[in-house]
DNA sequence: ATGAAAGCGCTAACAA
DNA sequence: TTGTTAGCGCTTTCAT
């Protein structure tokens, strides 16, 4: 590998005036160099060493994303459509500004915080924190961080959230139900009650509340995801929904997975039931009947972290600190009034 | 952040010393230093300046992964399902085997050389890689690469592949239609005649030429999956498969989008048509009818990938240069008899 | 068992 | 306009 010494060399000039030329810091050097030195470094195939630029700077170029798996959850974090479709928009906006993109998958703060670091990363985007990681991050990493989709109170403070309108979505969806005329509306997720979650589930009480409906302990159902025991959930829930005539999921990909559930066993969605989700994923797009579903903008999600992250490097101060992008109620096939049933 | 030299100097030490104990040289040091150093390293939180080291030794412990997109499909590549699980595979054995990730998404074969150079990384792995590319990867990428998925003759030959059987894949799928009684087969595939694709394709031709069936060029349906022109084409292949009992398609996504298609137009699976995809991703097991498809185990690719590209850097020689994955035939229930049609 | 010193490739302050 | 030099944090060779 050619290095900035040796074309120096070559030419009989400075390490500097070619440093400078690469900059393009054409005012300090004369015309006549510039070409020669462009020539030299074309010919060569000159590539900066970028390990040794972060050293001499106090920069590296590189953002980390950083992915915080919960400890259970330990397969592939990254197929699921929402983490993937994010990740994607990310890498192409990080990489638009000119930067590069280090992934750290983790569940452990401290793995991800000592990467982090170990790179001299500029800045870092998060995801998956919760309150605990809060602290930890807020005291072992100074340099700037957006998270996105973070709910916790503590320590994460510190740095801009990008998220969601997710109790506004729970409301919207759930007053849709209910104005179809469903009145048993089960809310369905999985037993981790993440914040995100929450949020949803709130809207979903909060429309009930208003609509003079109670609620009872058992209106959520809990679906456990994981391959052992999916089938056997599913099972049991198929059962506890024979008193609902709705059921609004967490997830499109839960809903998808309960559709699947419901038709093996000849229930019929949305003459028996009606079904809706949360993130509109190709998964529930492409189902038939298609899911009515929560529609929020992944991509739009990613563009604004990196555009936020790439502001606070400048040393921009945030407008916002708790960012929330809308959503969109998108009515499909998978719901209908309950008058069907008869 | 805190330096060796800093630990050094607290501690009446060489900069020496202190490296050997972070590298774990403790025949070098005396017990009594390696506990002090230790506690010294702990108590300030050191981390270890990777940019420096990689500058310092001539291996960063940076492996890339590089995805190189089709000019044509600008969007979000990693939200393709099977590229998604590939890369989060890939991550994982990428930091379990001690080493860091760095993505770069991209349609120019020079930018994803060059990024690779200039962080020095020890190794690529490497996407969608086409004929073109290989010479001028060859030429100036002069350390360890795996591709996945390659199929070019020419310049990629100095680099490991990780395959696939799709031929057989191609060819099991088909003959499994026929065994259930089916002689007109159509077979979509988008335009763009992928290599895999291809393989594929000729699977199918073998498997129907050995049955004695005629391949008319009408046979070969070729679908648009880009938003715009997606509608119009399947309304397109809805009529032309009126001639058709069965369709084998080139993917599990196309396959889905395609039984959405038909399901809206009243046309039932697998009763009036059988439809058949490859790849068995989520999207064709949450379906209803679940779809008939060609498993691959992706995650295995990805282990597989990095397995050898580790070994590459260790020296080892692999002991196959053109690495094909098996793959198995899941019949479900978009498939079934001709016969059920009437 | 420990240390001094050079050098990896680059940038930047300062001189000329 | 160009060059000299020091230094970023680390490893490594060679002394001691």
């Amino acid at each position: 590998m050619v290095t900035i010494k040796e074309i120096a060399k070559e030419l009989h000039l400075s390490t500097t005036t070619v440093s400078n030329v690469i900059h393009g810091k054409s005012w300090e050097v004369s015309p006549a160099t510039v070409r020669r030195v462009k020539e030299a470094l074309d010919r060569k195939g000159y590539v900066p060493n970028l390990g040794a630029r972060s050293l001499a700077q106090k920069e590296s170029k590189i953002i980390g994303l950083a992915l915080k798996a919960q400890p259970d959850k330990a397969g592939n974090l990254i197929q699921d459509p929402f983490i993937s479709v994010l990740t994607g928009a990310i890498e192409r906006e990080i990489r638009n500004e000119g930067y590069y993109m280090m992934l750290y998958v983790s569940d452990k703060t401290e793995e991800i915080v000592r990467q982090a670091r170990s790179w001299n990363v500029d800045g870092l985007i998060l995801m998956g924190m919760v309150d605990d990681d809060g602290e930890w991050m807020d005291e072992h990493f100074k340099r700037p961080a957006v998270c996105v989709d973070n709910y916790s109170k503590e320590g994460l403070r510190r740095f801009v959230n990008i998220g969601l309108a997710d109790e506004e979505g729970g409301y919207q969806m759930t007053r849709y139900l209910i104005g179809l005329g469903h009145r048993r509306i089960a809310f369905l997720s999985d037993g981790r009650y993440l914040p995100v979650d929450l949020a949803r589930f709130d809207g979903y009480r909060r429309a009930i509340a208003e609509a003079g409906i109670d609620f009872h302990e058992e209106d959520s159902v809990v679906y456990s995801p994981f391959e052992e025991e999916r089938e056997q959930s599913l099972a049991k829930i198929c059962g506890q929904l024979r008193h609902y005539t709705a059921v609004f999921c967490v997830s499109d990909l839960y809903a998808v997975q309960l559709m699947g559930a419901l038709y093996d066993r000849g229930i019929r969605v949305p003459e028996d039931i009606s079904v809706a989700g949360f993130d509109d994923t190709l998964l529930g797009r492409s189902h038939r009947p298609a899911l009515t579903t929560v529609r929020q903008d992944v991509e739009e999600k990613g563009v604004l972290a990196v555009k936020v992250i790439i502001g606070l490097l400048k040393g921009e101060e945030p407008k916002e600190r708790d960012i929330r992008l809308p959503i969109h109620l998108v009515p499909r096939g998978s719901t209908a009034s309950p008058g069907k049933k008869l």
